[in-house]
DNA sequence: GCTGTAATTCTAACTATGTTAGGTGAAACT
DNA sequence: AGTTTCACCTAACATAGTTAGAATTACAGC
């Protein structure tokens, strides 16, 4: 039917406007900051008033919301499309895990500050908007468990090790690389603990 | 003299007052949350009202800074304190520090969310207030060296090992013990990685 | 094409918060 | 005693997120 069509377009539109309101609050996130984002900011560089926002989301904290799902979900799709050029050997195939997570952290997650997400009053990841961050993790597990590694606490240490790494980088050297350069001795230490060949 | 008593007292009293502010400022903290805290409330627990914090301090930031500065001082006094109770190995001693930095950090600086500070808009630690962090830096850089570990990347590989677990386990099992478990086999880790005896 | 309906955007305004301006009263000094 | 200082006050401003309700736009059915 032509309903059908008009109405898919209709909400062809509003998904539309979703994403440009999202791709707006990340700019002025990069210009400013998580925090120092507003929403008449918001609205001025997608062409409506603050009011107006409130049609897509419900709150300021649902934009924030619906950014750290679609940081995850690029971040998941990344994951997914190197799967298959995970190296073989276990050294290697944990280098390469903790490679691609701390160039999306440093990149994405910590050039939006989308890691001071948590300290944002009231914000609380929808679990719809989480999964993806729970599935890319899945993956490193999956990866862990591929050479043996089952034990939960070695994929803890191993996520704390290379949060660390993010965190400090993110912190102390922003636009640097002091701890960047870490990063290989770092696994190679991990490593060495789990006996990998 | 006798003005020399009353100025005393009058600045004491001063003091005073601008301590009672903080420890009203970390009351509130301990149950809003950092970034929660609003002057009106702070004020009203001091018993006066909002504008009259800036007689004390030049903005809500000059007081997250001087709750910085209080929180790095204790910590500093802490390590000072315990200094002649490291242990003579290298290992114990290094297993020490980590110990307790990591206390500290996952009982006052992540309970009050010190941490979080840095995404306060503004925020910017003063020389005065960043001093005993520094130094209490130094106490640990001076263990290390003590036991011939020199390269400050070593150092810089502890410090994000240790705060990568102080953050995992702030933001993924606060009031649990699931990263402060790893600390051990963390620092053991690291141990092994220097090659220490 | 016209009309009713639904959705999107608007203006106006409310509330909360950091902050400033300017006044008041008591304590400190001469 | 008179003056000065200063901690505190009230009133108010600017900027936030948010809500209420009107206006406009896009669509569906006749």
């Amino acid at each position: 039917m032509l309903g059908e069509t008009k109405r898919d377009r209709q909400a062809e539109r509003r998904e539309a406007t979703r994403a440009e309101i999202i791709d707006a609050a990340w700019d002025m996130t990069g210009e400013v900051g998580l925090a120092q984002i507003t929403l008449r900011g918001v609205a001025e560089r997608v062409g409506m008033r603050a009011p107006s926002l409130y049609s897509h989301f419900d709150s300021k904290n649902a934009i924030y919301d619906a950014m750290f799902g679609q940081a995850w979900s690029e971040c998941l799709a990344h994951f997914e499309s190197v799967k298959e050029q995970v190296p073989p050997g276990a050294r290697e195939a944990v280098r390469f895990a903790a490679r691609t997570f701390f160039d999306f952290a440093v990149r994405d997650l910590a050039r939006h500050q989308l890691m001071n997400l948590r300290t944002i009053p009231g914000f609380d990841p929808s679990e719809e908007n989480y999964a993806p961050a729970v599935a890319a993790l899945d993956l490193v597990r999956e990866i862990f468990h591929r050479h043996g590694i089952t034990a939960p606490e070695e994929l803890d240490l191993f996520t704390a090790l290379i949060g660390g790494l993010v965190d400090s980088q993110h912190a102390n050297d922003p636009g640097g690389d002091r701890w960047a350069r870490l990063l290989d001795p770092a696994v190679d230490m991990f490593a060495d603990h789990l006996g990998l060949p």
